[in-house]
DNA sequence: CGGGGGTTTGAGTCCGTTCAAAATACGTGG
DNA sequence: CCACGTATTTTGAACGGACTCAAACCCCCG
């Protein structure tokens, strides 16, 4: 569950002194840990819990661009670009993070050249990320891109469920950790549409929701789904 | 209109054995400089002309995610993401790039940690460019992508006329470097749609095409264009 | 002049949106 | 523990922007 951290490749010295200096937060669910246009003031380890980055636009429409789980880095995209935070980040369950002031990581870096094929390994993860979003929120319809998320959110969430492995099919349980607001915004629709979408999948068979609690009686069939465009 | 080279950080050893070693390319226009999920067999920088970042899935869908332009680099993220190439690189224009192979790069970066900021700053860039697609896309009808589209191209191909600046609007004149089906992809659209959408500017008196020449009579207008949605 | 690709236009359809209302879940205080 | 007010979710009906399919058009080139 927990992703290596770009900070393994520091020397014994400056492990400990990131030890001292940082600083750990806690925020509960729904908090904001920085906002789209503030200044950025360093970069946030998660250690546990999942943040959502939102993008909002000056009319007010908005999109969860990413997901950010525990294990993973927040921030640097600004902190490298040398820009104002282009997006907010909000905790969708309770979170725990280490802040990592600027000017501590302007001498990290320094010292250690290293961390620097680290980063830029994250970002450029996380520019596929974003070019990947692009492709299949024009490519797919709402359907498989919701049964996409579910995938994925089940690597995190879910829980395998045993019991009804007879038929050679996996079931699953997975608890989702947003509202259907979130959802839509992370599938570039409306709730409304979500809500629709789910009660499709519930009628077919293929994912038997119950507030946030999500059912998968065949995990293969709902990967099918997952396809889309014939 | 060229921009700065992420090599102005190296020493002067550095610099004299890239001239020697790195090889130029050229590309007649449509040519494909690399297919997505090739092997990364180094990064290209773009000495002239203008390449197309195209993304394509299983089902034959695929997108423009991005126009790289002289002076830039090409293949950075899949060389630190150490992957494939994720998408093709596409000439639109007659292009000169400079091919510097896998090999030479490790080296380089090995001994000029300097370069490592330069890249990170540009790949923060493009993660930037790559989320505010995803929320342009989705938020904004074609009518504004496109104006957002045209206003962006004329910083690169636009000639601004003087002839009309009497009445203190800005007339502007840009020769576009795709065809229509470049544009419905980079539009997240369909050809059909851009047609419809270039003839109702038209009638509107915002933008006048013929064949790949637009003239701008008011940029101001355009630029209200883009706004978008009430 | 006769292809042939790219572009434009037309008509019909569909997916997703919008607006509106009903149903359900949730927290709070009595 | 229940009643109430609020927020979230679901459902319904109607609309609309963009898509599909298809035909006409245009322009360049052989």
């Amino acid at each position: 569950m927990m992703e290596t951290s770009e900070f393994q490749v520091l020397g014994k010295e400056d492990q400990e002194k990131l030890n001292q200096v940082k600083h750990s937060l806690e925020f509960n669910k729904g908090a904001v840990i920085f906002h789209q246009g503030e200044e950025c003031d360093g970069i946030y380890c998660i250690r546990s819990g999942t943040v959502a980055l939102r993008k909002t636009d000056e009319n007010g429409n908005s999109v969860l661009v990413s997901l950010i789980h525990a294990g993973q880095t927040l921030g640097i995209r600004s902190y490298f670009a040398k820009t104002d935070y282009q997006a907010s980040a909000e905790t969708l369950t309770p979170v725990t993070v280490c802040h990592i002031p600027h000017r501590l990581l302007d001498e990290l870096i320094s010292r250690n050249p290293q961390l620097d094929l680290q980063f830029l390994r994250h970002i450029s993860l996380d520019l596929d990320e974003a070019r990947e979003t692009i492709l299949t929120n024009t490519s797919m319809p709402v359907r498989a891109r919701m049964a996409h998320l579910l995938i994925s959110l089940s690597e995190r969430y879910g829980k395998s469920d045993e019991n009804g492995e007879e038929g050679g099919c996996h079931k699953m349980v997975l608890e989702l950790p947003m509202n259907r607001h979130d959802m839509a915004e992370l599938l570039a629709t409306r709730p409304e549409t979500v809500a629709r979408t789910i009660s499709a999948l519930g009628r077919d068979g293929v994912v038997q929701f119950s507030g946030r609690t999500a059912t998968i009686p065949d995990f293969d069939l709902l990967c099918s789904e997952a396809e889309g465009s014939p």
